[in-house]
DNA sequence: CGGGATCCAGAACGATACTG
DNA sequence: CAGTATCGTTCTGGATCCCG
């Protein structure tokens, strides 16, 4: 993809209802919602199969950022009236298609993490000497 | 891109320190770094040119999120010692390389956004339902 | 089991004033 | 012009308790 096409993504001066990646990056830049997509990628997932992949979630962010992606309808929610209840979240079809846009952020999140790494430390490291005080 | 390999680029119980996903959607997510490096595509740019192309953003916020993506050697930053003093700011050769992942987000959120709005007025409205009291 | 309700700490962000 | 410093607000997310 070329410049034009990049800033056209954009759309400088939109609000941010109205924008497109604006809206979309308000939902994956969140804490947790892209860990719930790779949980979901591979199947349908209790609710509690979910909390036991991403351990490090409460019960409110788990269940928020769920609600939040079945808003969106890139997941669907179903119950099972068992005693006691069941339910089971999956990717949505609209859900799986972000599978792929989204892998390619994260692999090139993978790819380069070294580089930033010591890009960051060696920022870092120089910001030491420019707080120098004699 | 299958199912496995997106969980394997989360790193399932990998604290948010070195896991290359959550570093680069921490910097992607807020609310600003897409739109700066959106407006350093075309070419480098003032701190007053990027201020112009980026109405709504606040002096303190567009300078600190320039300095966090120099500190990940995203952009690089020049000072011109003229009157008065002048600063460019530029995509670094690894910034380049993230314009086509997250092209391609942008570009799924793009061709999306008219599904994603239908399901969320759709949830919302049926929400109204459910809290009808009678 | 799968939530909802409430409270609270900290981070993110905006507004304003000041500076070399 | 290109910032820095300070203050105040808003927003996010964790902790805890309660419910069918």
């Amino acid at each position: 993809m070329d410049a034009g096409q990049f800033r056209a993504l954009i759309q400088p001066g939109a609000d941010a209802e109205s924008c497109p990646a604006r809206n979309v990056l308000d939902r994956i830049g969140d804490k947790w919602t892209v860990l719930l997509l790779a949980a979901m990628a591979e199947g349908p997932r209790r609710f509690s199969e979910l909390h036991r992949m991403v351990p490090d979630i409460s019960k409110r962010m788990l269940t928020q950022t769920l609600r939040g992606l079945e808003r969106d309808g890139l997941a669907t929610r179903r119950v099972y009236s068992t005693k006691p209840p069941s339910v089971a979240y999956a990717l949505s079809p609209l859900g799986e298609t972000v599978l792929g846009p989204l892998g390619g952020l994260l692999g090139w999140a993978a790819e380069n993490f070294i580089a930033i790494r010591a890009a960051r430390e060696k920022f870092d490291a120089e910001d030491e000497w420019s707080g120098y005080a004699g």
